[in-house]
DNA sequence: ATTATTATTTGTCAAAATGACATTTAATAA
DNA sequence: TTATTAAATGTCATTTTGACAAATAATAAT
């Protein structure tokens, strides 16, 4: 087989940033870390990339590992590859951020993967440049949930105004006017009112909405300002 | 020295998707590629990143050489890795975007480097995946140029409204209202108007305008919806 | 000198979107 | 029956938007 002579080959890998919400807060999946170096330090979702998968197919793969979940929400952040950023040897890796019904991952049996929800401001300090990804992360996060719905991937098929309003508020770390909200919600036709209403937050209850799902994919280019004052 | 043992090892390459503007077309630059396979054949800008580089230097380096120019905007796009996207051995690319004032560039002796600017509607058959690289990098110039004020990188140091209008046009593939755009531009406060005029397209002349670079910098962030009926 | 030409520049107005603000409502508990 | 508590909804002034055409400045032509 015919090689590019003389250029130096390096690992790859990928890692991903799982967010979760619960409802009330914003949460990010960790794992510790199967190998050294740092082995059980506190990581990010990772591995390398097989031979014959690519990174999109290695972030997949190793997200059902280590939660036992398919089809998730995933994204390319971007690639990490200072020289020295893993000690060992030289190794890239493609940062993914991924977004979860957190209700789906607890129903998996939680022994079976060690991985384990922390809410995202009092995460444990992090392996090599995690801690960098983990703050793109949340940057980019910020960003698309701005201008497309994309946060409807972390909420249960049934959820109600206040807790997507909660959402938003999390992710953006900000208050937001109840009315305002709403009816920012509501002009974008994406939700449906369902008969049902959640009395766990409250005496009055609130009813549930599910999203309207060909809508969704239809408009999930142009959902803008949700923000108030947004400013990317 | 320890290795992580039994993972496949990559060759990792940038590949530089180069935007300019002529003052009435959007272009891109390629370069014929000059190694076997393909030898000969129009291509992207790139090379493989070197031992002591990040991807970025990689990039910036690839791109002074083939250019002559230092400070290019360059804006990590993603990366490409499916298994067999290089024919001869797995090689990973990363894609950027770089955005030039086209006439820095010819002030070079065009001798020097053999790369050639292109319309970008225009552009010869490119190898590999550099054509999807292509796709994926005008989309999200106009996705990111509908936010951001970074069009001002392909224009020179003095410009005009008409200019600027084109430029939008070109990467957005519209026409805009000359009345809501020059209205919507100087909203921005990022333009400070000379006493020169640019007689070369009419006979009452443009104005020249430039960048108020303190601005520019400051307001990197909010410059949202230049384009009417924006939909990302 | 006057007029024609041509791209540049600027103005209006109605409609829609935004942001700030407080009250009503529904259900349960007291 | 009343008190409590979160949910749901309405108003209004301001700003932004999009659609639309007339005025201007410089040169070229007569």
């Amino acid at each position: 087989m015919i090689e590019y002579s003389g250029q130096p080959h390096y690992l790859v890998a990928v890692d991903c940033i799982v967010f979760g919400f619960d409802g009330e807060r914003l949460k990010l999946l960790l794992v510790k870390r199967g190998l050294e170096p740092e082995i059980n330090k506190w990581s990010l979702i990772g591995g390398f990339v097989g031979a014959n998968e690519s990174p999109d197919d290695a972030a997949n793969r190793v997200l059902k590992k280590n939660t036992g979940l398919e089809g998730i929400y995933l994204e390319q952040l971007q690639i990490y590859g200072e020289p020295h950023r893993d000690p060992i040897e030289r190794t890239l890796s493609v940062g993914y951020f991924a977004l979860i019904d957190i209700h789906k991952y607890e129903a998996q049996l939680s022994d079976e993967y060690h991985a384990e929800w922390f809410l995202v401001n009092e995460s444990p300090k992090l392996i090599f440049d995690h801690a960098q990804m983990v703050a793109d992360a949340r940057k980019k996060l910020r960003y698309k949930a701005a201008l497309h719905p994309i946060l409807f991937e972390m909420l249960p098929k049934k959820f109600t105004i206040p807790q997507l309003q909660m959402l938003f508020e999390e992710v953006n770390d900000t208050k937001i006017d109840t009315r305002n909200f709403s009816r920012k919600i509501s002009s974008t036709g994406l939700l449906i009112k369902l008969e049902e209403k959640d009395k766990s937050g409250s005496k009055k209850g609130a009813f549930y909405f599910k999203l309207d799902k060909k809508k969704y994919k239809a408009n999930f280019q142009a959902f803008l300002n949700l923000i108030p004052n947004l400013k990317l």
